[in-house]
DNA sequence: TTCAAGAGTTCAGAAAAACTGAACAATAGG
DNA sequence: CCTATTGTTCAGTTTTTCTGAACTCTTGAA
């Protein structure tokens, strides 16, 4: 048994899982970021400079998402090895693990991110010309 | 109604459903190539020079695929618009849209492939290292 | 210490999606 | 026409996801 598990078996906490660098997957990274809502999360957390709580994506692109909805999204972009979620508190913070990720597997998180971003900026264009043929 | 698809209904056909590339989804490709089957199978129709047929892909990596199932993962890739298929007499023809969608999501698809591939070889390496370690 | 409020997690039932055997279509070659 | 081959569709089963309700843990105030 790791002794680290074992202390945290101890003292009756659970912590939360990250995997380390190696045991990232390929598949869990896509299926992690396969889902609209949570790509959109992950894009805010790599996006943003400090690091961002739960409770800060409660609605994601105009959409409630329920809060035990959302620790689901939140577990699965962790346990992908996407984000590095650290208690502060009462409240969680929720950094990008990207550096890392870049380092086993170059260019993946960057080619996904800019992908986002157009498709964001196309979305955009065309709903501004839907409104521009409707009036 | 699209005249192809007039001409398609009146001739009692059923198209292949080729998304055009503009409507081609992040998270429909990452989708589609999350799962470990199809990742397997885009990459060896990516790897390819000439085009596969279906069945070709009976079984991957050790693992054998009802056809049934392995219709359902060739209808995501389609319609994730990361390949195209083709009929040839009895057979399908499969063929990689990687160019396509380097020119809408640049450096999206070089990334997962490159992933891939550096996953496997870590894997093999891993299981080499467990042999040697049992002998 | 006790109480209340806030952030997140867990659980279980409901809803949605994937898997797959069986039946089916479509084609090529006898 | 008959048969073999390739792939699709359908429906029942299995698996996964979603989410409201109850719960834990921490902070801060009384």
């Amino acid at each position: 048994m790791n002794p680290a598990c074992l202390l945290f078996s101890l003292m009756d906490m659970r912590p939360l899982v990250h995997p380390s660098v190696e045991d990232v997957t390929v598949e869990g990274i896509l299926y992690a970021l396969s889902d609209p809502v949570r790509v959109a999360i992950y894009a805010d957390i790599v996006g943003q400079e400090c690091s961002q709580n739960c409770s800060s994506f409660l609605t994601v692109s105009d959409k409630a998402i329920p809060k035990s909805t959302l620790s689901q999204h939140f577990k699965i972009l962790r346990e992908a090895g996407l984000i590095r979620s650290e208690r502060h508190g009462v409240e969680m913070h929720n950094l990008s693990r990207c550096a890392e990720v870049e380092g086993r597997f170059p260019g993946l998180l960057r080619g996904i991110v800019t992908a986002h971003e157009i498709q964001l900026k196309d979305q955009a264009r065309a709903k501004r010309a839907a409104a521009k043929g409707k009036r």
